[in-house]
DNA sequence: TCCTTAGTTCAGGAATATAGAACTAATGGA
DNA sequence: TCCATTAGTTCTATATTCCTGAACTAAGGA
């Protein structure tokens, strides 16, 4: 039985193919302040981010265990692809495969968050 | 004390002025199957509609307390504009507003959410 | 083997969503 | 004027989701 629970914990991650993304779901995983900011952030780095990167964001600590269904939410909505590396994850955009599913959807939204952003008087 | 109780229900709509939208809010507000739908059919719309045009929605039929809170969300988010014609809402999205704000977002996600809606297999 | 690091899972309380029931307000007769 | 109907809101209770501290797992050293 540590068997079983070795490999429940251990279970590879859950990523959803590029069919069964929908639109709604991916408008819910950004309508999360901390996750707009994640994705955007992980979309402009030339390389892949760890979680732990985000510990802090929008100048406020946040736990890691919030910081983990954020990003869960986001890899199950479809935006982001995580790969274990050790003891790490490695989050990437699957920014090619959600443009070729839904055009222009994701980069408009960023853009449109990123001016948004901008004048913060 | 009567003269209150009628002056809370009758306090006019609340509508944010457009500064005070954000694309948090609006992502939120469309991230729901049944206010994306109700939105992609008012913007389809030549006329406006009012809330009971809509209690039958995606074969299922919905409270109506239900449709009410969905209305309150897309008006509270900015998406949509709400006047007291007698005993009825008449409902308009504020399209021309979110354009100015937000250019391309609006129509880009309701073009990608109708795309997605077309292959019904 | 023990320690550290990265992340997940669990458990609780907080916040939000759903929907039936009661209600308000406007309108249209009788 | 009074009653019925219609459109929508509010109330209330339940259900679901979200947040986060605590306990945990697994990998990688020292």
């Amino acid at each position: 039985m540590s068997r079983r629970a070795i490999n429940i914990f251990m279970r590879s991650l859950q990523h959803p193919a590029i069919a069964d993304i929908t639109v709604e779901n991916v408008l819910h995983a950004f309508s999360d302040p901390v996750r707009i900011q994640i994705y955007a952030d992980l979309a402009k780095a030339e390389c892949a981010k760890n979680c732990s990167s985000y510990l802090t964001i929008k100048k406020q600590t946040l736990p890691k265990s919030t910081l983990s269904q954020h990003f869960r939410i986001m890899r199950e909505a479809g935006l982001i692809h995580s790969d274990r590396k050790g003891v790490e994850l490695v989050n990437t955009t699957r920014c090619a495969e959600l443009k070729a599913r839904f055009g222009a959807l994701v980069p408009t939204i960023i853009s449109a968050y990123l001016a948004q952003q901008k004048p913060r008087k």
